[in-house]
DNA sequence: GGTTACCTACCGACCGTTCGTTAGGCGATC
DNA sequence: GATCGCCTAACGAACGGTCGGTAGGTAACC
């Protein structure tokens, strides 16, 4: 396959500085970690194993070494995102408490998860259900989104959100928003999670317009 | 390819009645209709031109006596749904008034535009940029983009929009509410495009907290 | 009311290329 | 010398696209 402009040579970056014996080289999760980036960039249809043996700077079949295929790369890359997002459903502030103060909790830290996750939550955003594995993802995300919808629902109850729009059409513009990050979030470049999740709470909550301030 | 089931098989449906003399079938539209459709349902990459054949109900060779191939379905689609766009930016409503009104308008047309040409404006949004054509709809996307962020900018300096958000960021967020439209909106179903527009200009602009209410 | 001309819609077979994946062996590091 | 990472070479299947020929339909002419 010819040597051309590894892009990602070694591995041995960021996180843990990570000793291993043998051979040093890419390992199976800094193979997914660089599959998850490209995925992304090319759409995971548009994505070739070559497409992805030249971004790791190997062949083809190395990658065979590490993973059991494409499909184990796109499984492994979804379940990441899922199983972060839903650990956010689990915590105290999103089970006790006013519905609104925990729908905040929960959309917080959603925009919290898909910084920290950015490549695999923004895989997850795209996934279609062509295949076994996309289905049961777009399982799960369905499972999330009902509980934010209901917590929209308890909120309207409580008299603490708005009653003249529709539960579940203002818990889908809600995550729009939420989700929408994905499309444009650069992580270097000044702007971290906790910022841009108040910003997303003030318009969320509170709206545009200058006059309704706090 | 052995006739199954054609799923779309004689057009002659919707719109106009349509009399073309000649043989009855497809003609370059209805095809572009059905791909459109199919594209958005498997994602671009992950259809082929089989599935697409057999979502027309007729074989491969045939779509190409109607067009030229895969890659001039996309850029038609494409094109359909950025013309649309900017139409919207041109109405008088959009370039005269307050920013703030001008930025409902254009967000209220962006909606309406959404809703009538859903298929082709779902496919503008999840275009990668992986060729040409991809390229020249991700541009013009862009310069859509930045004519929304100017209107933001705009407002903050009338006072018309709080200034504790950044202009750029406030500007994504909501149009990834309004985008996130296309991941769920079904035309069938009681909700027109007006009501959902005020719905999103409401929580937009007043935020979805109930007191700040009008 | 046949015949002819012409257009459009379509089929089946096939092309070259690229796809995801596999087999078996070589070299680097501890 | 055990472990691990990666290579070359090749596979069958699926891809987008091409080709020559065929069938359905309208309309003008006799």
């Amino acid at each position: 396959m010819s040597r051309t402009s590894p892009a990602e040579p070694a591995p041995a970056r960021g996180e843990v500085a990570r000793r291993r014996s043998g051979r040093p080289g890419h390992d199976a999760d800094s193979v997914l970690r660089v599959a998850a980036r490209v995925f992304n960039e090319r759409g995971y249809d548009g994505t070739s194993m070559e497409d992805l043996a030249r971004a790791l700077g190997v062949t083809k079949s190395a990658i065979y070494h590490h993973v059991s295929g494409k499909t184990e790369l796109l499984r492994r890359s979804l379940d990441l995102a899922l199983d972060a997002l839903f650990a956010v459903t689990r915590e105290e502030a999103s089970t006790t408490g006013p519905a609104i103060d925990r729908l905040e909790n929960v959309l917080h830290g959603s925009v919290r998860v898909l910084v920290e996750q950015l490549p695999h939550v923004t895989l997850l955003l795209r996934v279609r259900g062509n295949t076994e594995v996309e289905k049961h993802a777009l399982t799960r995300r369905r499972e999330f989104d009902h509980l934010v919808a209901d917590l929209v629902r308890e909120g309207i109850a409580a008299g603490e959100i708005r009653d003249d729009v529709d539960p579940a059409v203002a818990s889908r513009l809600l995550f729009g928003m939420v989700n929408s990050i994905v499309e444009w979030y650069k992580p270097d470049r000044g702007l971290d999670a906790d910022e841009l999740a108040d910003s997303l709470s003030r318009i969320a909550f509170r709206g545009l317009r200058a006059d309704g301030s706090a």
